[in-house]
DNA sequence: GCGATATTTAACCAAATGATTAAATGTTCT
DNA sequence: AGAACATTTAATCATTTGGTTAAATATCGC
């Protein structure tokens, strides 16, 4: 965990847009993964990777597996970026 | 440029730590170097992608070339930030 | 249980990344 | 000009990353 793997699955331009898509709820990993032209599998590495840095979270619902954003970890990039601004000097 | 450029930039922790010693003001390339545990070429190439971000700039000052933090770029990546926390749902 | 559907995991591959050492560049001083 | 110093660039290498296809898992409906 910790910035780190915060900012390391942000700097991913795909995984930037599956966590835009989520903004308006939760999707599954098929509706996801109709937005970009890769395979569902490389879909599926993308969302492992956001769910390590605990950026989603997911729920399986029968067939499909429902993935939903999680913002609160995003504090601590903002605090360190902030910081980063305002100490300045 | 563009939001990629700097949270790549920003995704590697020796990065982020150069980012971090140039709060307290401009440093040298060498001066710089001493605070980590790889040879000066690989600092060097740290500094190259950070300063393709914008993140930082140089001015050569004799034998020497000193670094200073734009903090400017980092607009851009916290309005994105927020913008993925507030318009939540 | 079987077939269809949704998703992940495994095996593999090419390109990008971060490091090293050695050579090149720029600057100062004598 | 030449030696010493500061830094970057070039060549090279191992590891990581992001992608693919094929196989494995899980659930549903018949």
């Amino acid at each position: 965990m910790g910035i780190q793997n915060t900012l390391k699955a942000l700097s991913d331009p795909i995984r930037r847009e599956i966590l835009e898509l989520l903004k308006s709820g939760r999707k599954s990993a098929g509706e996801l993964g109709e937005h970009f032209p890769v395979s569902g599998a490389a879909v599926s590495k993308h969302l492992s990777v956001l769910k390590d840095a605990d950026l989603i979270w997911d729920t399986r619902e029968g067939k499909f597996i429902f993935y939903e954003l999680n913002t609160s970890v995003l504090e601590e990039v903002m605090l360190w970026l902030v910081g980063l601004k305002g100490e300045e000097k």
